[in-house]
DNA sequence: TCCATATTTCTACGAATATTGAATCATTAG
DNA sequence: CTAATGATTCAATATTCGTAGAAATATGGA
């Protein structure tokens, strides 16, 4: 992972409202959540929250999908273990660092 | 550690200076880097640098001493530990990470 | 088709952030 | 005391971010 792309991610997530929102995502597992019940659930307006989430799409930390009318957001956890994995490798003392600190998703993955 | 905490800390790694200065001091270990020193291996004018060393360590993670007449600038390696904790509990698949992703302190080391 | 639902995009604007020369503060040497 | 050095703070400016109502887009059902 590249020194730019995590810089977008640390800004991505350095927002009270993204951190809820990636945290809300990462508890819902591979299921995700639609922008509504994720809006009900911040009590966010919509047009913001989508504000939102469009800044966390382009980090690479969610991912978007359609069912019927809703968008169904879920958390990218590949993402998120290669930001944990710089961040270790280059932010937290270097070799002494746990060297697996990779993470396991809850339910099955929709990698492709 | 607390959301509010995190986010600023988030926010304070989430920029290019910074995330620079910040991977500096690590990889310096506890004898750390004057101001100078930084503002020269980042090519940053003083002033610039100095703001972004206020940020830092408005967030916690680097820690400030003076030595004659300069200031010399450390990482905070348990802040940071607390940030990957935050993050690996909260952020990166809840129960089924990895519990021991701390990181330990390297007590002396220098640039390689 | 027409309408309701689910979300995004547009728009505007105040707030926060980044930048850097100049002024200022702190420390040490002579 | 005075000068020199190391660094911060101030000031002014440009840029980016966050917000939320209004308008627009996409989907599904009657």
């Amino acid at each position: 992972m590249q020194a730019e792309i995590v810089i977008r991610a640390l800004g991505a997530l350095a927002q009270e409202h993204r951190l809820a929102a990636f945290r809300a995502l990462v508890q819902a597992g591979a299921g995700g959540l639609s922008a509504g019940a994720l809006a009900e659930a911040l009590q966010l307006p919509n047009s913001s929250l989508s504000f939102h989430l469009a800044q966390l799409t382009n980090a690479g930390l969610i991912r978007q999908r359609r069912q019927g009318r809703s968008l169904i957001y879920s958390a990218d956890y590949a993402a998120m273990n290669g930001l944990m994995g710089y961040l270790t490798e280059n932010c937290c003392a270097g070799a002494t660092c746990a060297p697996d600190a990779a993470c396991s998703i809850s339910e099955e993955r929709n990698v492709a």
